[in-house]
DNA sequence: TATTGTTATACTCTATAACTATA
DNA sequence: TATAGTTATAGAGTATAACAATA
């Protein structure tokens, strides 16, 4: 006896397989020069969220501190974002996009989004509703 | 001037940082000794298609033949697909679920999708029939 | 000569562990 | 001593290029 809930069945293997291959078209899709789904994603944060330190921002990407270096790193070589000491802890960092920044994201102006933007062009206003609905539940699994 | 369609506002952004962050998270979830979940949805696809060449596994999946190689090697040795020679053909190979494969994927029976199984299930009828209506919508564009 | 699959190799993303600076 | 962030290192996952076997 198994006691999952089930109702659709197999709902748990499909949207795992759906966001797995989502993910991998996404990635293969960018090109090399644009930006990672990851950094895209720190962007969005600090564009939602504004200035952020790096922990915060390893807590709400559920990535741990090293990879948040790493991503800042590029994206400050990028302009993307801003990084400046704390005023009273000098510890801490403050993470900030720049106005380039905060145009890349507010025009979802990179590679990846253009190519997703033209697949949802194509989908009907039915669709992309039914998208819009998933996307804040997807966000709270990934955050639960 | 940009000629995007735009409705929902964002929608293109806020579904790839949905789709990253949840298939990252379902990868942190995964347990040291479960399968991945391009293991995953490599199962899935032959449960669903039935046998398979590894040519025609890495087009399903979107990935090069090398990485099919690789994915099936694992599979194999775990016992949940078999490896047979094409009859006609002898360069080429079948793959197909054994047995416990096709239990495994029957069941959802792998710990990325029991953590998925028990977060589906703390949400209401009307959330599951959101993600359910999402799924081929997603499929849709990963294959496009 | 073209095609299937594999092996060799390299790159990206992310993690853990160790380190430095500050509190 | 505890905390913020970085550096060093390792492990997945996937790709491209080169190779072997077969058509």
């Amino acid at each position: 006896m198994r006691s999952t809930p089930a109702l659709p069945p197999q709902l748990a293997g499909r949207l795992g397989v759906a966001v797995t291959r989502l993910a991998r078209r996404m990635r293969s899709q960018r090109r090399s020069d644009a930006l990672s789904s990851t950094q895209l994603a720190a962007l969005h944060s600090l564009y939602r969220l504004g200035a952020l330190t790096p922990r915060e921002l390893a807590v709400c990407e559920r990535v741990q501190p090293p990879t948040v270096t790493r991503i800042t790193a590029a994206l400050e070589d990028l302009g993307l974002l801003s990084r400046h000491s704390h005023p009273n802890d000098r510890r801490q960092m403050i993470l900030q996009l720049t106005p380039a920044g905060t145009a890349l994201v507010a025009a979802a102006d990179s590679a990846s989004e253009q190519w997703l933007c033209g697949q949802l062009a194509m989908l009907s206003d039915g669709e992309r509703a039914s998208l819009a609905e998933a996307i804040p539940i997807m966000n709270r699994i990934a955050n639960s």
